[in-house]
DNA sequence: ATCGTTACCGAGAACGTTCCCAATACGGAC
DNA sequence: GTCCGTATTGGGAACGTTCTCGGTAACGAT
């Protein structure tokens, strides 16, 4: 069978040079031209060196470039998971900010595995990506501090470590703002699914529910308070632990709305209605519970405005001591879930 | 302030040619050794290589490498958003069989604008991926015309246009097997909310529907099927429409777990029960829908398979003509939303 | 006419790796 | 002792780009 030669054409790359002698300049110049950090010139030789390299279908050689720059523009992300909603929505808003700043956002998985964000980090790093996003900050373990001695860029999203650049949404307020609400309704007996305690989100939401209770002079139950981890069956197991108290609580604040979606599932089973017997709180406002039957009140989370501050932190670094820790504000957003307590 | 010696020594790269030195061996040498494509050899001079670029701390400059070697080990993907859980799912089986062949997949999103797959690929092939699989094939575009056309290797996955390389699941058998599961507990009025038709996922679920009502003896009436997009909010609507039918049906096969949901949600805002009034069955069987109040019957897609079949025919081709579309089995999960229609 | 100043251009050396090629060493067979 | 095959090594030229540096032209100010 004869190559099509159109094809063979198409593979055998066009580089710089082939632009420079098409357009009889040096690659120097078209290097130059073609160089979208420099002003762009209008020059004769510029407008004509464009309309060369696009007729050549001339596409520079990311490789070759970030050799001799020393840079990749790209910048390396590192999530639990996609399959949470959460950091799928997260990992969208950090690509575009990237694109917005003419770069790229590349992915690694942990699993959820303890250890795991090293070798993500590594297989990131080995990469060459400029600089890490981290969403898996624990408290009890300092990878963080490891990554500052060895001089690599990095910013923590959504979970702090409370000394690295981060950014992160107040959960404090986030909490408070969810347990107030259901103050407000008239709840006195309020349930709190409550996130693993390594995670600075977590301990966040709790102390905002604490401050709320206390404000309302409401004394805290600790039995009232149970601890799951971020999935959907650890919050159907926390809400059943809650419900069957001797005096079960007329509402739940659950730390995200995958637990707040268990949880919905086991007061369905038990027969209970939502909000009539018991009002639902989630947080994070996935898209997915504003459709739910009952649609879910939920704390919603500016993931665009986290992700471009954690951009903004990694490219130009902290404005002071001040700013390494920059906090985006949450808000209510109440739905169908949540009403007064049943009388 | 005085700057630390150590991350000083750090932050200037240790090359091959700094390993080599240490080592008392040419560059030549040390890039042999290390090369994880050869056979791996155990000389002296092996070891002790192996040991001095540990010692360093080399890391092989991942640019220089790509511009030499010509390939980068890094594959694109295409994928209309993240958000939704199924292409996550998607993604994550792609980044897992990768990894396992040495390779890396970097995502690029096309927020479902119809022609945005171009750019996604554009931006891809930029950054130098050595192939790109494409989940976003629409059969009224051409695009994968253009990608043969121009050289570029890539394979079509969860949807196929019937010529180029695809991965696929047997969508007819999945269409075919939840309507013949609704069909065996004595539906006969059985609702599609059928998906968009430039997929060939949707026309394929289609067909199943329609061919498992004919082996019934069941004649196909066509105010039953109502068209959709996957998302949630369409999903309501066309259960709206079906359940306001003067002779509404008692079972619902949804294009999409998506579209279940969505479903879900009309049918209880109409005060009806699943399974007691309608039964109801989705597709791709997301984690979420096994941990809804009422657990979703729902058609599984084996992702891996899909991925390991994809990531196969993009490196060594197909086996013949025969192979140039690879179809995977999907597996109907029964759960709770389906049982006998009602009396 | 001279001197800056500004703008543009080309030559050529990097960047860190791979890989071709020639050279050397080591056996074993004759 | 010679010859051949096999392994292992180092030299050095790529890969395609960027970037420094020196050079030239144009032009206004002196």
């Amino acid at each position: 069978m004869p190559v099509d030669p159109e094809i063979l054409e198409r593979q055998s790359r066009v580089t710089l040079h082939d632009v420079a002698a098409a357009a009889g300049v040096s690659k120097s110049t078209v290097s130059r031209i073609l160089d979208e950090r420099l002003p762009r010139s209008d020059s004769e030789t510029a407008k004509r060196v464009r309309q060369v390299a696009a007729d050549l279908g001339y596409v520079r050689d990311g490789a070759a470039a970030s050799l001799r720059r020393g840079n990749t523009m790209t910048i390396g992300v590192v999530v639990p998971r996609l399959t949470d909603t959460v950091m799928a929505m997260h990992y969208e808003a950090l690509a575009r900010a990237c694109s917005r700043t003419g770069r790229f956002a590349i992915v690694a998985i942990t699993e959820d595995e303890p250890k795991a964000d090293r070798t993500a980090a590594q297989t990131l790093l080995q990469r060459g990506v400029d600089g890490l996003i981290l969403s898996t900050a624990r408290t009890d373990d300092d990878f963080p501090q490891e990554l500052t001695a060895r001089g690599v860029p990095f910013v923590l999203i959504l979970r702090t470590d409370g000394r690295s650049l981060s950014s992160v949404v107040d959960d404090r307020l986030g909490g408070y703002l969810a347990t107030r609400h259901l103050l407000d309704l008239g709840h006195r007996r309020i349930g709190l699914i409550a996130g693993p305690d390594y995670a600075s989100s977590s301990q966040g939401r709790l102390k905002g529910y604490q401050q709320a209770l206390a404000e309302a002079g409401v004394s805290v139950d600790p039995s009232l308070i149970v601890d799951a981890t971020f999935g959907i069956d650890s919050g159907a197991e926390a809400a059943e632990t809650l419900m069957r108290l001797p005096v079960p609580p007329t509402a739940i604040f659950a730390v995200n709305d995958n637990t707040a979606i268990g949880a919905l599932s086991t007061l369905q089973r038990l027969g209970l209605s939502v909000p009539g017997d018991v009002s639902l709180v989630g947080y994070n406002d996935i898209p997915i519970v504003s459709r739910l039957p009952t649609p879910l009140t939920s704390v919603r989370v500016p993931f665009d405005q986290i992700a471009n501050a954690a951009l903004d932190l990694l490219t130009h670094g902290p404005t002071g001591e001040h700013d390494r820790i920059r906090i985006a504000t949450p808000t209510l957003i109440p739905r169908r879930s949540t009403a007064h307590p049943p009388r």
